[in-house]
DNA sequence: CCAAATGTTTTCCC
DNA sequence: CGGGAAAACATTTG
């Protein structure tokens, strides 16, 4: 399940186990770095989060946990996000891509830390290049925004998608700021105009937070409707119907009624700029 | 059996 | 080289 919001929902909860003692290390060498094993003995001294990615400083290496689809976390025992939609409900000890033991241990005696992946989609890195994500969702200014939008050709849902133009916007999450404020998935993001780009960032600075403290991504106004026979417009007083389409390769989900294909006449009837 | 699934990465084509 | 679209990856669920 995992977007940014979950990433930053996993981090919170991996505050527990600052100021432990790395004891053991097990990874599936199959996404997961060997290097990693350099952590053994040395202090988690911080945990940050960048986008949709974990990363847990030690005082030695960094480590970086990414979730692909079906990655979650669980800490000293216990899953911050238990339901996992379009995954498996199960945990299933051999789908543990990581696990950290520390010293000292939770009072349960439970792992630390596991990341449990059934279809291992996710990764472990050690001193991750972060340098190509943009920047965070959570964060971000208009300006950033505008600045990264206006050189993208791509249809605005993919261009939010990508983790270089903004860092932890999911499918869920990019349909939802879409939807609040009104404007098509399908539109060129280099062809929005800036009362759009503003609507988005408003979007993206009180739906998101909001999402975040409902549970996450699929807190969502859209998210209950996701599925087969699209029901109306849940938008209070719009009466139109959603459609779905792939979109950025992922199935994207809007209203064409209230967010329109074409920029809106905004743009049109705006009255001229007196300048110079 | 088939389709689809919250994400990256690779490949191919301008 | 660069952007974008599509396929690949791996596994489970409906």
């Amino acid at each position: 399940m995992p977007e940014g919001l979950e990433a930053e929902i996993w981090r919170e909860a991996l505050d527990v186990v600052v100021g432990r003692r790395v004891a053991d290390v097990s990874v599936d060498e199959r996404v997961a770095d060997p290097g990693v094993h350099a952590a053994v003995g040395e202090r988690i001294e911080s945990v940050r989060r960048r986008g949709k990615v974990v990363l847990l400083d030690t005082s030695g290496p960094v480590l970086a946990l990414r979730f692909g689809m079906t990655g979650r976390l669980v800490v000293d025992g216990v899953a911050p996000i238990e339901t996992l939609a379009y995954a498996s409900a199960a945990d299933r000890p051999e789908w543990d891509r990581l696990r950290i033991r520390t010293e000292p241990a939770a009072a349960s005696g439970a792992v630390a830390i596991r990341l449990n992946d059934p279809r291992r989609l996710g990764r472990v890195e050690v001193d991750p290049d972060l340098g190509r994500l943009g920047p965070d969702v959570l964060d971000v200014s208009r300006r950033e925004l505008a600045d990264a939008l206006r050189r993208r050709s791509a249809p605005v849902k993919a261009a939010l998608m990508n983790q270089e133009v903004v860092s932890g916007l999911g499918n869920l999450c990019a349909d939802e700021v879409l939807f609040a404020s009104g404007i098509a998935p399908s539109r060129r993001a280099d062809r929005l105009d800036p009362s759009d780009v503003s609507a988005l960032h408003r979007a993206i600075r009180r739906r998101l937070p909001a999402m975040l403290d409902a549970g996450g991504s699929t807190a969502g106004v859209l998210d209950p409707v996701r599925r087969r026979d699209l029901p109306p417009c849940p938008r209070r007083g719009c009466g139109g119907r959603l459609e779905a389409r792939r979109i950025g390769g992922r199935t994207t989900v809007w209203c064409p009624e209230h967010q329109p294909p074409e920029p809106s006449g905004a743009a049109v009837d705006a009255p001229p700029v007196a300048d110079c």
